[in-house]
DNA sequence: TGAATATATAAGCAAATAGTTATATACTAA
DNA sequence: TTAGTATATAACTATTTGCTTATATATTCA
């Protein structure tokens, strides 16, 4: 009984991260590719800390993983999460946003340090 | 372009919807069972119009459709919605809440008006 | 070491959210 | 019609949220 209310309780604070169009879209985006801060910046033209912010989060629900290459970190979803399962197929729903990231790689902004 | 920033939106707004861990219960509830007001008042014990406007926000989106029987106005899923797809595998993840209206049906307040 | 770059944290603020109480509307049944 | 029940809407409020600017920390490179 605590355990189903736990699942739910959790269910609804993943869905209630998923449910803003930033972090949805970064979700999206770091299914395929690893994106480091400075590229969510470029792409979302917020200021550098509400990126931070919102990665925050995600990982604090262990949505997503950090690694650190350099000056920067990336970040990208965490599929060993147990909860992978239940945001998949959300994800996999959406439509890509990958043109984002080819707008990135036009302007010269892409970060590719590997 | 448009369309896709569109669909990335609503989606968006639809998990913020489901966001929430009462409408998120509700939600499974009314997958498998047509729930009115009162019933969700008794199981959630807040007050009646906190509860109607929960199922407000729910209609507004094309979550759940209304159909009035009597004095009662029931609610259940919008299996016909664009949007069920989307959100099925969320529910159908989620672990049954039935007991709560097997908890109605113990107290006497589950409403069978049919 | 010191300057430049990348990221994180802190503090503050406006808007959104989720509840409340009060009241209006709609249906049932005497 | 009138009383009782079910639901919706309006107005209000405390809390949460998502941004901002300012500042601290971490890494790279000359």
């Amino acid at each position: 009984m605590l355990q189903i209310s736990f699942e739910i309780d959790k269910a609804a604070n993943i869905l209630k991260l998923l449910g803003d169009k930033t972090r949805l879209t970064m979700m999206k985006l770091m299914d395929n590719h690893a994106c480091c801060v400075c590229e969510f910046v470029e792409i979302f033209q917020f200021s550098q800390p509400a990126v931070s912010q919102h990665l925050r989060k995600l990982k604090d629900l262990g949505l997503v993983v950090e690694e650190r290459k350099g000056q920067w970190i990336f970040y990208s979803v965490n599929k060993n999460n147990e909860y992978y399962s239940f945001i998949q197929p959300i994800l996999d729903q959406l439509p890509s946003q990958d043109y984002k990231i080819k707008e990135l790689e036009e302007k010269g902004t892409r970060i590719n340090c590997c």
